[in-house]
RNA sequence: GCCCAUGUGGCGGAAUUGGUAGACGCAGCAGACUCAAAAUCUGCCAUUCGCAAGGGUGUGAAGGUUCGAUUCCUUUCGUGGGCACCA
């Protein structure tokens, strides 16, 4: 009776699905636990290895929690908006909608044969309009909200607008309009546009002019994925930044909340670290300058106003609206070729160059307030609108950039620092003494802040000001695939539609193309855009009425996919408040760290709006978060020889035979030995006459070119020639290789992202189907831990599946056929049975399941050697291995006459009386370095050990008659003699 | 460029709190069983010197703290991820 995966893994996933046994209720009878992966966007490419580790990972933890008496929620359900679907619309016509079902199809067959267990009835994908149609009335929940910054949290417009009416908005700054400012009476006499469009200022979610990647020749804007080194990927067309109409998210109001937050939640350091900088807290001053022979004032945000007296220029951004208002005649054109220069440039592009230093000066001129020092304004391109107040103040000594800049275009440096200024390069010390610095000078940098700041607003030229490199979040796309905004505009003023015109659809296109101006292809359909005036429940007036035509962002629907899981049918609300106050927070989350700033971020604003304005009962969304690490590909490479030849008239190059050379002789090559060239161009030769028969050829050197080949056909580095040979229609048919010595074709390899392109993705189902799914889930953890990235390699899957094999034979026997027994279990069987128990579920509990799978390797292999078949014991190890094998657990206990799932057993309980021990091996080191082993009872003390120690052979040899020093002994660790 | 992670045998990795570096597995080598192969089992397997006993070296590199460092600190190099419209 052998152990016939395919059949049992089969078998029990039918079973399985018949009896339910996934199924997940809303009832609290036992305690909760909420299991929860990554909103995987259901790719066309299909799953490769590197997809299911976190899933697998996931899996082992919700069986785990379920065996010791949780009712685990382990849901999955589809991203289905984005980008790539409509990507491939454009290109092939094929409605978006369509081939996403065919996608989520795929990725579900995909994951079935793995043996997950999903509840699939709470799966939910973000492009049905049942569930959009809630992402929408979140949209309008947050539309209908503005945070009060003294309740510091979000509350409901209306009362904004009785507090305008009783007291203007003195208590309350515009976050997005700083200079308005108005008393009650004023308000009550604005028109209801004007309060609007104040409103609008106020909104968690409003609409403004941004910039985008604008590309005239496609007439569409490019995400930045889709901008490589300034032209469009598509085609290679010019970009540039355009100012348009878009949706936001005013995230920058819970930079604060955001930030305390990290303090209650279980996530990595370097996570949390990189939330930290991308939210950006600073603390600094806003003072402003006076402009030589102008009115207007220059407003610096600085987080160093100890410095201002080594302000030795000042750089604005190139948008920066005084740009245009001080250039002066004489710097005109050169500020205006400058600035088209930076039209062209990425953000990235800007902040990230530093070789090639760039600016224009426009021959303006800011006073310093203290000592009237004229300072020349400039333009550089590090320095964006959207930070700070979009111009700094340059201080060449202790900043580096700056100093590279005055470097660069001659600027004088002024040293305050004295010492600590090298001259060869800037010092960002807080620790100096100032020099050169008025009334600073004497002061220690770090205490000088204060006392500048202090001196700046007592003089009124500037505040104390915290910023926040955080910016508000981009919430509209002129796309297609994504969420309708739930907005009509009418004179420039966004009307929210009804809660009960939900969900709105979105609606059928024929062409998937840009619309006109560069809106999103809904600006075609000119039915749905243009609506009648007073056609819908609300009044809307006269005017013109057109509904809004972008489209919501990826990270819409995933911002709160979590809260729908527990309530997926519910169609009054998107989630009862029962059930999410029975679910709670999501317990583990796991996923990948490129969700770092962006999905973890939104989310967590998500929650706290929906916690504020009372829909849920929590206000951070994941306890614990678990980042997976990638899986990247190991890519075999050939190395191809391409002859330069002479060729004569009628030479076809169609026929040029492809020559591949194995990996030493290409290593050769590189290192310019002669035999190995003379060789390969002798070979060459042959090749070609071969080909050309009577055609004169002269060979007159050669080049080596490394191509991938796939993965798939090469075994460990060795090349298996006759399937390359039926690679791609046969293109390889007639190749020729000069291989190694022993016959065989040698690969090169690298290690780089798993991709379809690089033909290294290795497809999961091919491993399930060879090895079984058991197999598989256990070697994916095998591998090493989940949080690291590592490349794959599916050599090492027949050592995992080995061990299953050893395990089946523990229970049965080719020939002999049944072993098991209920015999009584023996001391020894049942120590190593619980240091099995002991070491798995630590390990499980801290996410550490490559070490667990060593462990049940050990437990085997022991229970082998100590030919231990008692169900006693093997019953026990079953269950433990439930999680991380579950077909083969669920089989052979049936087969030992269980009539009950095993997911329903009890976790076996660990018992430490089987464990005692009274004695134990030391390892006795002389200066740190182990030289003997001596077996001492646990229960010596000091001085009893060092009489020991010292009466011991190689002990006596390496003291050489010498006292020695100190003895240290740890108790239950080691010994260690110092001479 | 900035932020984060990471670096240990031929390979994936282990060493959980500063305490025997290399568990477990792959690959390799030698052997048993077999007509043979597969499967299975046994042994060896960081490197170097040595017949051996035993010794030297060794966790990317260079320093440091410590009786003792893969683990802590400083500097440095390589690789991977993110950087605001991929999801």
């Amino acid at each position: 009776m052998e152990y016939d995966f395919r059949k049992i893994e089969q078998e029990w996933q039918v079973r399985w699905k018949l009896n339910k046994t996934y199924k997940v209720f809303n009832d609290a009878a036992k305690p909760k636990y909420y299991v929860l992966d990554m909103f995987p966007y259901p790719s066309g490419a299909g799953l490769h290895v590197g997809h299911p580790l976190g899933y697998i990972a996931s899996d082992i933890y919700s069986r785990y929690k379920r065996l010791k008496g949780f009712n685990v929620l382990h849901p999955m359900g589809y991203d289905s908006f984005g980008l790539p679907a409509e990507q491939y619309a454009l290109e092939t016509g094929q409605h978006p909608a369509v081939t996403t079902e065919k996608n989520i199809a795929t990725f579900r067959g995909q994951l079935d044969k793995i043996g997950f267990c999903y509840d699939w009835d709470r799966a939910i994908k973000t492009s049905d309009a049942s569930y959009y149609k809630w992402t929408q009335w979140i949209f309008l929940q947050i539309f209908d909200s503005w945070f009060n910054r003294i309740t510091n949290r979000a509350e409901r417009i209306a009362g904004l607008v009785k507090i305008f009416e009783t007291e203007g908005n003195l208590q309350h700054a515009c976050p997005g309009d700083k200079v308005q400012i108005f008393a009650a009476q004023e308000w009550n006499n604005l028109d209801e546009k004007t309060k609007q469009e104040i409103l609008m200022d106020y909104r968690l979610t409003f609409s403004a002019y941004g910039e985008v990647n604008w590309c005239e020749a496609l007439g569409t804007v490019l995400a930045n994925d889709e901008v490589v080194n300034g032209v469009s990927e598509r085609g290679g067309h010019p970009v540039e930044k355009k100012k348009m109409r878009q949706w936001y998210l005013r995230i920058t109001e819970y930079a604060d909340r955001l930030l305390e937050g990290l303090e209650r939640i279980e996530f990595s350091d370097a996570m949390k670290e990189m939330q930290k900088n991308w939210i950006g807290k600073s603390q600094g001053a806003e003072m402003d300058f006076a402009i030589r022979d102008h009115d207007q004032l220059l407003r610096v945000y600085t987080t160093r106003p100890d410095t201002i007296f080594g302000v030795d220029f000042m750089v604005v951004a190139p948008e920066h609206e005084l740009v245009k208002q001080i250039t002066t005649a004489a710097q005109k054109r050169e500020i205006d070729n400058y600035l088209t220069y930076v039209k062209s440039r990425s953000e990235r592009e800007r902040l990230a160059e530093v070789k090639q230093i760039t600016g224009c000066f426009t021959g303006a001129y800011a006073i310093n307030p203290f000592d009237g020092r004229e300072i020349p304004i400039w333009i550089a391109e590090y320095v964006l609108a959207g930070y700070g107040t979009g111009a700094i103040m340059a201080v060449p000594c202790g900043d580096q950039r700056d100093f590279g800049f005055a470097r660069h275009f001659n600027i004088p440096i002024t040293n305050i620092i004295g010492s600590y200024f090298n001259g060869e390069e800037a010092n960002a010390t807080k620790e100096a003494i100032l020099q050169n610095s008025g009334f600073l000078n004497g002061l220690l940098m770090k205490d000088a802040i204060s006392v500048a700041v202090n001196k700046i607003e007592e003089l009124r030229i500037g505040t104390r000001k915290v910023n926040f490199r955080m910016r508000d979040a981009g919430f509209s796309r002129q796309r297609y695939w994504g969420e309708p905004f739930p907005v009509i505009w009418q004179d420039g003023v966004a009307i929210p539609l009804d809660a009960v015109e939900l969900p709105l659809e979105l609606p059928h296109v024929d062409k998937y193309g840009p619309g006109p101006n560069g809106e999103g292809p809904l600006a075609n359909i000119e039915d749905w855009v243009n609506l009648i005036p007073n056609a819908s429940p609300k009044e809307r007036g006269t005017g013109e009425v057109k509904r809004e035509t972008s489209t919501m962002p990826g990270y819409a629907g995933s911002s709160w996919y979590f809260l729908r899981y527990m309530d997926p049918e519910n169609t009054q609300s998107f989630c009862d408040r029962k059930a999410s106050d029975y679910w709670g927070q999501v317990d583990i989350y796991i996923g990948g760290t490129e969700h770092a700033v962006g999905h973890l971020l939104y989310s967590r604003m998500w929650t706290k709006i929906l916690f504020d304005l009372g829909y849920i009962g929590h206000d951070e969304p994941f306890k614990k978060l678990v980042n997976q690490g990638m899986i990247q590909g190991s890519s075999r490479y050939m190395y191809r020889v391409s002859p330069v030849i002479i060729t004569a008239d009628g030479f076809d190059q169609a026929l040029l035979p492809y020559i591949f050379i194995s990996k030493s002789i290409a290593d050769k090559l590189e290192l310019e030995d002669k035999l190995a060239y003379e060789n390969t161009m002798k070979f060459a030769e042959r090749s070609l006459a071969d080909v050309y028969g009577d055609w004169v050829i002269t060979i007159t050197g050669i080049s080596i070119l490394k191509t991938h080949v796939d993965v798939n056909f090469v075994d460990g580095l060795e090349l298996d020639i006759d399937q390359f040979k039926k690679w791609r229609n046969g293109e390889y048919a007639n190749a020729k290789f000069i291989n190694e010595d022993d016959g065989t074709y040698i690969c090169g390899v690298e290690t780089e992202k798993m991709s379809k392109s690089k033909y290294n993705t290795v497809n999961p189902d091919i491993l399930v189907d060879k090895y079984g799914a058991d197999t598989f889930r256990m070697y994916e953890m095998f591998l090493g831990p989940v949080e690291q990235s590592k490349p794959w390699d599916t050599k090492g899957i027949e050592g995992v599946h080995r061990f299953l094999r050893k395990l089946w034979r523990l229970f049965y026997d080719e020939g002999k056929g049944k072993l098991w027994n209920e015999n009584k279990a023996t001391d020894a069987e049942l120590k190593v049975l619980h240091r099995s128990i002991k070491k798995i579920e630590e390990d499980t509990e801290r996410f550490s399941f490559n070490t667990a799978v060593s462990t049940f390797m050990i437990c085997v292999n022991e229970l082998a050697d100590l030919k231990c078949n008692k169900k006693e014991v093997l019953e026990n190890v079953l269950i433990l291995l439930t999680p991380y094998a579950p077909h083969i657990a669920e089989e052979l206990w049936n087969r030992l006459g269980n009539s009950n799932s095993i997911l329903d057993a009890a976790y076996p309980v660990f018992d430490g009386k089987y464990l005692v021990e009274s004695s134990k091996e030391y390892p006795i080191s002389i200066n740190g370095k182990v030289r003997a082993n001596i077996n001492l009872a646990l229960s010596l003390e000091q001085a009893e050990v060092e009489k020991i120690v010292l009466e011991n052979e190689v002990v006596q040899k390496w003291l050489d008659g010498r006292e020695p020093k100190k003895i240290i002994y740890v108790k239950n660790k080691m010994v260690n003699v110092v001479i």
